[in-house]
DNA sequence: GTCTATAGCTCGATAGAC
DNA sequence: GTCTATCGAGCTATAGAC
């Protein structure tokens, strides 16, 4: 029952974010009764933190497969950039970010900010590597990209919800991925790169 | 009194979303009584579709000021994107397309998307005003890359508010100008840019 | 056009039986 | 460990006096 809730939670923190996942809604969804929520929570918020934690660990998990170091770090960008989403959903973290209640609560937001910045370490790691292996324009700052590239993402995920077009992340994503290319240049003349 | 209604709920919808944006505290917030806001619109859904009308007039005027043709394109993307903005309080349009309620009401959703198509169309008018000029690389999609320059600073806003730190929205769009002018190229060799 | 009073509902949480 | 019943608060909206 306890998994039941969680996953509940999950489902409706995507679905429709922090402020509407009322306990009722979770019961209901869950086939949970009062009790079992309060029994293995301290309440909506105890069984948010949870939830969000959870997803952080998915998430993670996730992008420390993608920037695997023993990748090339220019695969790992194109294969982050490139990545399929869907950008009418919204980032499971990410929309939550926007929620004031979500951010007044410490133990709701830093699972978020973890995971922010372990994608953004991830990111600048593999612009320093191809820096260094000189595969790419060295006058780029590789902090300030990396918060770039993270922001086109989350960015990507805003418009297209917003303009209801799901395609929208994706041409904001090929487009960074295709200005990145056009910064690389290979050992010999300028590299050819698959999409 | 309809004024002070309008100035309310802007207000409430830029601190805390749609959601919370309650009848009560419009009128706590404004000082007018019940039955105001009931007199001047049809209730809380009908109060927040025109503010959000107004927001995006507002929102509007000031992208078409930094946008005015008679400026030279690569000096209106430097513009919007060094912009002065608050990282932490996020775009008062760009917030709301997070929240569900929002994406359900076409009256609300609609004046959103509309200056999300503007800007899109802005950046990218610039953009290719400035390859016909020859003054960057013309192998960019200027569409695609509107939509990246757009989301750079809707997920720079994203990640900034997850952060608690205003300044990614700052690295944020500094990365995505340096990059635009890593692809400029004048008349007579690389052209040197303030900022 | 503005006010107060209040309806009907859902919210988050608790009590107490089994 | 799970259930049903219920509380007090805040929500959106309406009624009706002034």
């Amino acid at each position: 029952m306890k998994d039941a809730l969680l996953q509940a939670a999950k489902d409706l923190l995507w679905e429709d974010g922090y402020g509407r996942m009322s306990p009722a809604r979770v019961l209901s969804v869950s086939g949970a009764g009062q009790g079992s929520l309060y029994h293995h929570f301290s309440g909506k918020a105890g069984l948010a933190k949870a939830a969000i934690e959870e997803i952080e660990i998915e998430l993670s998990d996730a992008a420390r497969a993608v920037f695997d170091p023993s990748t090339p770090p220019l695969d790992r960008l194109r294969a982050y950039l490139l990545a399929e989403r869907n950008g009418l959903k919204g980032c499971r973290l990410g929309r939550l970010a926007n929620e004031a209640e979500v951010l007044a609560s410490p133990d709701l937001s830093a699972p978020i900010a973890r995971y922010f910045t372990l994608v953004q370490l991830c990111i600048a790691t593999a612009l320093e590597e191809a820096m260094s292996a000189g595969q790419i324009d060295r006058r780029i700052d590789a902090y300030a990209t990396a918060a770039m590239l993270l922001a086109v993402v989350q960015g990507g995920y805003v418009i297209s919800r917003a303009s209801d077009r799901g395609e929208q992340i994706v041409s904001a994503t090929n487009a960074a991925w295709a200005m990145l290319k056009l910064l690389q240049k290979a050992p010999n003349g300028p590299k050819k790169s698959e999409s």
